[in-house]
DNA sequence: AATTCTTTTCAGAAGATATTGAAATTTCGG
DNA sequence: CCGAAATTTCAATATCTTCTGAAAAGAATT
């Protein structure tokens, strides 16, 4: 039995709720965005309320939140003194923004948190012998200094990831997507590729 | 001043365990799988539950999420009652491992989840006229599954760009970043490239 | 500049999630 | 296959997060 348009908003309003809290952001905010995405109508806080079922100030902080994600967009009308709500439509466009901002918010501080915490190893050259063992003995130090090292590189190589998926639009990813689906082993196809323009 | 040893990998341990809250996951979880990553040692849940003072229960139930999501593995030792634990030590393969559960347990049941909700769409040749207008109109329901599909699209392209990324071990994905930072313009050059091969 | 409509803020309440610890279960050496 | 040691389970508790709603602040209209 086929649902009334309502009710598959609902449901899809609800699914992207809960996806979205496992990925660390709360279920309100996911539901708001959902509701302005499905039904592609600028909202007012109280419609949005009164559909979700949820306070006023608790459409007033998550809508702020989502628009400082650059997901949700707020929109003015002659002669209205209420503010609309507009979700940004293009999924690849959002999901550029949220990306952008994750990165900034949450990967770029651990990158400096890293570096932070390797600076204050005990230095190589104190290992000349001071104190042979123990617990602090060089070689344990050697060992420490080179997984934390480890660690930084990968989350830089992460970074630069994130770096690189920002460049692209839908097509030009879609393109990627394909050349990279017609390699058979990715590593040394790409290598010739990259030969090849040179 | 620098810090000892043990300073250090508490430093590392906090912080790791703060930032893989940001992601959904929690807290106590992350600090166990960064003391075993940082000490590169097997360590018994003895072991862990005294140094990071927490409850045998939570030791217990947290080695098995992170065995789940395959970065921490079991050691047996002959003559010894004890199970051990070991972080996986290449941050390249956790991570590709927490990637491709994630995908399993997140992303796939998103897409069948929205395919669900697209199957239970008024139809579109109930358009036919019946009841022009209304709340359920055959233009609302065209505007309805117009983002549906848009949305369960993007969602299987995001899929698809997991895969590629499992597909590429560490080397290989430092070329690929490096041919894409040499690009000006990622879509055309790619397209290049890609008839470059034929 | 006073009135009315709208939005924001934030302390307290409600709800969700993580943690403890002791009992129940499992495991393994003898 | 017994018994001690190790591990898991889970109800109760503690902690953290989100939500509410009314009061305060802000904005447009007259």
């Amino acid at each position: 039995m086929a649902l009334t348009i309502a009710e598959v908003e609902d449901r899809f309003v609800n699914d992207w709720g809960d996806l979205v809290t496992v990925w660390g952001l709360n279920k309100t905010m996911g539901q708001i965005h959902a509701l302005l995405y499905i039904t592609g109508e600028p909202l007012t806080a109280d419609e949005i309320m009164e559909r979700l079922n949820i306070s006023r100030g608790n459409v007033s902080m998550n809508l702020r939140a989502l628009m400082s994600w650059g997901v949700v967009h707020r929109q003015h009308r002659k002669g209205d003194r209420k503010q609309y709500f507009v979700a940004e439509e293009d999924p690849w466009r959002w999901f550029k923004n949220v990306v952008r901002e994750r990165r900034k918010r949450e990967v770029e501080p651990v990158i400096e948190a890293f570096s932070d915490t390797l600076a204050l190893l005990p230095s190589p050259s104190s290992a000349n012998g001071q104190h042979a063992s123990g617990p602090g003995t060089p070689a344990d130090t050697a060992r420490l200094r080179a997984r934390l090292e480890q660690m930084r590189d990968f989350v830089e190589v992460f970074n630069r990831g994130i770096d690189m998926f920002l460049r692209f639009n839908r097509e030009d990813f879609n393109e990627l997507m394909e050349l990279l689906a017609a390699t058979q082993d990715p590593g040394s196809d790409l290598a010739r590729l990259a030969l090849d323009r040179k």
